[in-house]
RNA sequence: GCGCCUAUAGCUCAGCUGGAUAGAGCAACGGCCUUCUAAGCCGUGUGUCCGGGGUUCGAAUCCCUGUGGGCGUGCCA
């Protein structure tokens, strides 16, 4: 597609001599209204070096600047220069590349060679999904998309809290009163019970604490009944999360959970040593950061058995070995972003040139009517009702404004959970989130459900036009205020893609497919596309095609279904 | 105490590396379905952009400072 700013910096560079192209371009901007200009070039910083007033250098560029046929006309106002594009030249370069390219459309190759992996959803083993996996295991299986989008190699893995103090205090709560056929039955709910129970105990009973650490210092030390009652756990519980991830289209390239590193620590902690880093304190290893303002890393405790980061540290190893990444992503809630800090310091204190590659990408809390949600306190809100209302909420409407649809069940699935998803990913990722069930149901507005709808009018509209949509079509007819208003969200979306990868923020795409639909709908409102005009039908058509397309991929992108009917 | 994050309309939030009258959705009220899906569209209004300084031709945006909220700060993950 024609870059404008690339070709407006280009030729204002041949005028201002004081300023290269690159600093030119950036300067370009878009009027706050389209009836000032498309893009606006502002004269004041030259005012200085021109030592003459803004508008004057304006009305000057203006004489002097001339562009080609993409470009309308050029005014000044002020102290701006604007330049109106050619409606015509613009509809038509947008709408061909979008028919000739479909759902390839905004893709890219940029990322050939290079291999991304991505850490996400990471949730706990023996405890239930709840809301707040929810918001890492969107937004990793978003940017895992983003990043293939763009033609990055992506490996997507799920480090599974499967290790660690957590299963002694399960086993100790287990011999004292659990029950296997309990457990067999239902096993998420029965252990996360045992660990309630636990923690409640140890508040009037704190040996039970150090019971607990013994049971993990089994573990580690290879003991046959606790690896198998841990074994056991884990089996129970990935069965039930491989559910969860079906349902919500998510899946993964490794479930190499915290376990699957304990043979790869000692390793790791022999480098430390060997490089000098490693210093005992109070009988545990540490790695000393206090020259770089942080709190030591502890990677031994006294008792010998490793930590979080000991198990972090093994895995950034594993994976620079085993996948050579060119950038490694970890997709946590932002309480553990001094943890990462530590954990990619240390890798840099051992020289590994690579630890630059680390990259932690953390995202706000969520909470529950402005408390937070803690399992231990059993104030979850649990994954399982969330789905399950929402679901139900979307079959409400479905028979109430479509009651001849068919597969009712598989849309209403598609909406209920893409409301979901949807909602968890239209804000910055970094701010926390009040989750409540009002707004969580809600569709409409800004919301998945809106941009489903788009889509699935825009597959409507195609379907009852049934004519084929080539590049054959009058781009005249498509030179309305509204009309390129459309064409203009969907020049911005490979933008909004690009953007959205360089910050890991699959929010840029969600907002950026809503105001695309908004648009859709100004014009699906304005004019009717199925007329008697063959040219004009054909014109519009393209326009919905364009829509559809670019819809379906942002959808896509965000891990949210796109029925064609609703 | 120290460090990081955050503060924009009644509520939930956009606002790109400073630029022209600060924008959406929700909620409220009014209008639009014998024409392509009304989960839609149009209209009506509200802001000390947390306070105070500073840089600049220009600050919601950058710097300093104060305040409110959140998180972190060695044997949890």
């Amino acid at each position: 597609m024609i870059n404008y700013k690339e070709k407006i910096a280009k030729v204002l560079s041949d005028n201002i001599e004081e300023m290269n192209e690159i600093e030119l371009l950036n300067m370009i901007e878009t009027p706050p209204n389209s009836n000032m200009g498309d893009f606006a070039f502002p004269c004041f910083s030259l005012a200085k070096i021109f030592r003459k007033a803004p508008n004057m250098i304006a009305q000057e560029l203006e004489k002097k600047v001339d562009i080609d046929e993409t470009i309308d006309k050029i005014n000044t106002s002020g102290g701006y220069l604007n330049f109106f594009i050619d409606r015509k030249v613009f509809v038509s370069n947008v709408l061909n590349e979008v028919i000739v390219k479909k759902e390839k459309f905004a893709s890219s190759s940029i990322g050939e060679g290079k291999t991304i992996c991505i850490d996400f959803s990471a949730p706990n083993v023996a405890k239930p999904f709840h809301v707040g996996h929810l918001r890492s295991t969107v937004i990793g299986n978003s940017i895992y998309k983003i990043n293939e989008f763009l033609g990055y190699n992506c490996v997507g893995i799920n480090h599974l809290g499967d290790w660690g103090t957590q299963f002694g205090k399960i086993i100790v709560a287990y011999h004292r009163w659990g029950n296997k056929e309990e457990i067999e039955k239902s096993p998420i709910s029965s252990l996360l019970a045992l660990y309630v129970k636990f923690h409640d105990e140890a508040e009037v009973n704190p040996e039970l604490e150090d019971k607990a650490r013994d049971w993990f210092v089994k573990m580690e030390n290879g003991d046959a009944e606790a690896l198998s009652l841990w074994k056991w756990f884990s089996a129970e519980t990935i069965k039930e999360l491989k559910k969860v991830y079906k349902r919500l289209g998510v899946e993964f390239d490794y479930y190499t959970g915290e376990s699957f590193y304990n043979d790869k620590m000692d390793a790791v902690t022999k480098e430390l040593t060997s490089k000098g880093l490693l210093t005992e304190n109070k009988g545990a290893l540490i790695v000393d950061l206090d020259d770089h303002g942080m709190p030591p890393c502890l990677v031994q405790k006294t008792d010998g058995s490793t930590l979080y980061a000991t198990r972090d540290l093994a895995a950034a190893f594993y994976r620079k070995k085993t996948f050579d990444f060119y950038k490694s992503l970890y997709v946590t809630d932002y309480s553990q972003k001094l943890h990462f800090a530590q954990v990619f310091k240390v890798i840099e204190l051992m020289e590994h040139p690579w630890a630059s590659d680390n990259i932690h990408v953390p995202f706000g809390r969520v909470t529950h009517e402005g408390k937070r949600i803690q399992t231990r306190k059993g104030t979850v809100v649990l994954l399982d009702d969330v789905l399950k209302g929402a679901v139900e909420r979307a079959k409400e409407i479905i028979e109430e404004k479509n009651p001849n649809l068919e597969n009712k069940e598989t849309i209403a699935e598609d909406v209920g959970i893409g409301a979901v998803i949807f909602n968890d990913l239209s804000n910055s990722r970094i701010k926390d989130v009040s989750f409540s069930w009002d707004t969580a149901f809600k569709f409409d507005g800004e919301t998945g459900p809106y941009v489903q709808y788009t889509h699935a009018r825009a597959c409507s509209v195609l379907r009852r036009a049934d004519v084929q949509i080539d590049l054959e079509y009058n781009p005249e007819l498509l030179t309305d205020d509204i009309t390129v208003e459309v064409l203009k969200e969907i020049y911005e979306f490979p933008n909004a893609i690009k953007d959205a990868q360089i910050k890991s923020e699959p929010s840029i795409v969600t907002r950026r497919i809503m105001d695309v639909a908004q648009a859709f709908n100004r014009f699906y409102n304005e004019h009717q596309v199925i007329v008697e005009d063959k040219e004009v039908k054909k014109a519009r058509l393209a326009v919905v095609l364009a829509t559809k397309e670019v819809l379906s991929t942002g959808l896509y992108l965000l891990g949210i279904k796109a029925p064609e009917r609703m």
